[in-house]
DNA sequence: GATGAATGAGACTTCATTCAT
DNA sequence: GATGAATGAAGTCTCATTCAT
C-alpha cells in the first residue's frame, strides 16, 4: 500500500514546506517535487492528483492542531487559568500563523473546499473539534469555582480562538507595525485578560 | 472618466459575483468579462491589471460594513450594548462570509498580499480600520456607566470581530449543521453576551 | 486632401519621436495618439493603417538623410578632404543613431520591408542616393588632385557610411565605454584617416 | 542535460528558419514551436523565456564567422593580403544577411536591447571581438611588411566590418539589382582593394 | 517504483482597429 | 473631422498531467 511509503511522506512533507515558504499560488507540483527530492511524475505514483495531495497535507495538519490542546484539560486548577489560556492563545497564534497559506488556499478553490467539507464530514473531524479541550479545560476550572458558573463555555472558545486567528490575520495583511494590538507586551494576554473580566461594569453585573 | 464608468461597475459586480459563484481560483479575467458582459481586452481599459480589478471588489465591499461601524458610536446609551453590539456582530458575519474568497485569493498568493499591503499601508487603511468605531462605541458607553472602567476596549474589540471571523471560518468549513454554535437561536447573541459577562467568577472579581 | 493636413503632420511626427524615443517595438498607435495628441480613432482618418504611416514616417527620414550630403560636393577643394569627410562622417553616425530603431522595425517585418521596398523602387529612391552626393565630393576632390585617379570612390563611400554604421552598432549594442573605438578622441576621424591612407606599405604601391 | 539537447537544438533551429522565413516580428512562439515540431510549453522547458532562446539563435549564428576569423591571423604571408581579406569580407556579408532580420528584432526593442547588452557585458563578449583577429591578423602582415607600419588597424577592421554590413543592408532594402555595388563581380574585394589601396595620391602621401 | 521530457489547455495581457456619438 | 470606449485575435508564459524509458 502507498499509504505509507516513505516518498509518499516525504511528498506531503514537502508541500507543507513549500505551501508555508511561498505560498498557496507557489506551490506548484514541480517545486513540491523539487523539496521532496524526487521526480514530478513520481507524485502521481502516490497521489491520484494534486488535490489529493493538497488533501493529505491537511489530513497532516489538523491533528496538529488539536493535539495540542488536548494536554490542557490536565492542567485546570494549575497556576492561573489567564496563564493557561494565554499559552493557549500563543501556541494558537502561531499555528494560525502557519496554517494561514494554506487554509487560504483551500478557501480559494471551491473544488478544494468541498473536497475538505466531505473529507471532514465522513471523519467527524474538523477545526471546531479545537473547541472540545478548551470547553473541557474551562468546564474543570468551573467545577474549581475559577470559572463562573454561568459562563457560556462554548462562545468563549470561539472568542478566544477567533481572536487570535483575527489578530493574525490583521498582522499578516498590514504588518505587525501597523497592528494597533502589536505594540502590546503579549496581545495574547490582553485578549485572555478581556475575555477573563467581560466588559459589563460591576454594579451592573450585580444587578443581573 | 472611467472612474464612475458604467462598464467599470459592471466588471466590478461581475467580478464579486464569479468570485462568489466559482471561488477564487476559478475567477478568471475570461469568465469575469463573459459575466460582465463585455470583451476580456476591456478590463484592461478600466483596471491596470487583475489585482487592481480585485481591490476594487475589496473597496466595494467594505463600504456596507463601514457604514454601519460608523453610526455606531451615537447609538450609545440607547437600548442595550448587547443589542448594539448584536447587531455588529451579525453584520460582521454577514461581511466575513462575503469576504472570505476575495481575503483567500489574497492570502493564497504571497505576491497579491504583498501588493495589498503596500496600497494599504499607503492610504493608512486596512482591517485594523474596523477596531476604531468599535472602540468609539465603547468608550463612550464606558463614560456612559454602561462599560466597565478598567476594560481593555481594543482588545474587546478584536475579540468580537474575531469570534464572529471564526464562526464563519468553521461553518464555511464543516458546514453549519455541524458547527456547534450553529445551533443557537443568534451565535452573534452568545459571542456578545459572553463577551460581556467573563468568565471570571463574581467572587474572585471582587477581590481583585 | 488628408495630404497636407496638420493633424496629419502632427501624427507623423509623434510617430517618429515615439520610435525614436521608445523603440520601435513601443510605439503602438495608443502611444503616436497621445503623443500627437488626438484620440487613436483620428489615426485611421489619415491613415489606411498603421503601416500606412510608418511608410510616412520613412518617406520623411529619407529626405533628411540624402539631403544633409548635398551641399557636400561644393566643399571640394576647401579645407582638407579628411575634414571634409570626418564631418560628414560625424553627421552620419549621429543620423544612424537616430535612424537605428525606424531601420530595425522595418527589417523586422518583412510585410514593412516589403512595403518600403516598392515604395522606394517606384520613386528610384533609397540609401544608396546618399553615395551620390559623396562619389560626387570625390570626383570633385580628385579633379583638383586631392584624390587618387584610380580610386574607387563608390567602394570608398560604402566604406565610410558602413564604417560609421558599424561604429554606432557596436556602440548601441555594448555601450561606448566598452567599444574599442569609443576612446578615440574622433572615431570618424579615425575611421576617415584610415581611409584615405590605406593599408599597403609605400613601396608596394610604387611597384603596384 | 538540456544544453545538448535534441530538442534544445531543434527549436534553435526552427527559430532561425522561422526569423528569417517570416521575419522577427512574425517569429512567435507558436509558429517557432510548430516548425520544431513540438509543443510550446516545450519550448520553455530548454529557455528561460523567448530571449533566451533568441540569444542561442544568435550563438549558433556566430561560430561559421569566429572560426574563419581566428584561423585568419594564421594565414599572415600566405598568397595576398587582398585575397584574405577579401575572403574575410565575403564570409562577413553571409553573417550579416542571415543576421539582419535577428539584429533588427533586437534593436526593435528597447528591452530585448538591454537584456542583450547586460549579457554581452557580462561575458566581456560582443561583436566588437570580431575586429581582434583581423587586427591581429593585420599585425603581423604588418610584421611582415605587407602592411604599412602607420596603419590603424582598428580602424581598418570597423571599415572593412562596415562596408560588408552597410552592402548588405542597401542590398536588402532595394534589392541587389538596384544597389549601385551590386554589379561589380565581387563587391567583397572592391571594398578590400579600395581600403587596401587609400584615397590618397602618391604625391600627397610622400609629403605627409 | 522512479524518471523527467513532453504536452496542451488556459492564464493574463497587449494592441491595431472599429464605430456610435 | 474628431473622439475614445469597446473589441477580440494573438502573444508570451505556466503548470498539472502523461508516458516511454
Amino acid at each position: 500500500m502507498t499509504e505509507h511509503s516513505l516518498t509518499r511522506r516525504r511528498l506531503v512533507d514537502a508541500a507543507e514546506r513549500v505551501i508555508r515558504a511561498k505560498g498557496f499560488a507557489r506551490a506548484t507540483t514541480r517545486e513540491i517535487a523539487r523539496e521532496a527530492g524526487c521526480a514530478e511524475g513520481t507524485l502521481y505514483l502516490h497521489f491520484a492528483d494534486k488535490l489529493d495531495l493538497i488533501r493529505a497535507v491537511q489530513e497532516q495538519l489538523l491533528p496538529a492542531f488539536v493535539e495540542l490542546l488536548l494536554r490542557l484539560p490536565a492542567k485546570a486548577g494549575t497556576r492561573t487559568v489567564a496563564a493557561n489560556l494565554t499559552e493557549v492563545a500563543d501556541q494558537a497564534m502561531t499555528l494560525y500563523r502557519d496554517f494561514m497559506a494554506v487554509n487560504a488556499g483551500v478557501f480559494a478553490d471551491p473544488e478544494l473546499l468541498e473536497r475538505l467539507r466531505r473529507l471532514l464530514r465522513e471523519r467527524g473531524d474538523g477545526p471546531q473539534r479545537a473547541y472540545e479541550p478548551i470547553v473541557a479545560y474551562l468546564e474543570a476550572e468551573r467545577a474549581l469555582g475559577r470559572v463562573a458558573h454561568g459562563a457560556d463555555l462554548l462562545a468563549a472558545a470561539v472568542l478566544l480562538l477567533g481572536g487570535c486567528q483575527q489578530h493574525v490575520f490583521v498582522e499578516q495583511l498590514v504588518g505587525p507595525d501597523l497592528h494597533p494590538l502589536g505594540d502590546r507586551r503579549s496581545p495574547a494576554a490582553s485578549l485572555v485578560g478581556t475575555l477573563l473580566a467581560g466588559l459589563t461594569p460591576p454594579d451592573i453585573k450585580e444587578r443581573a
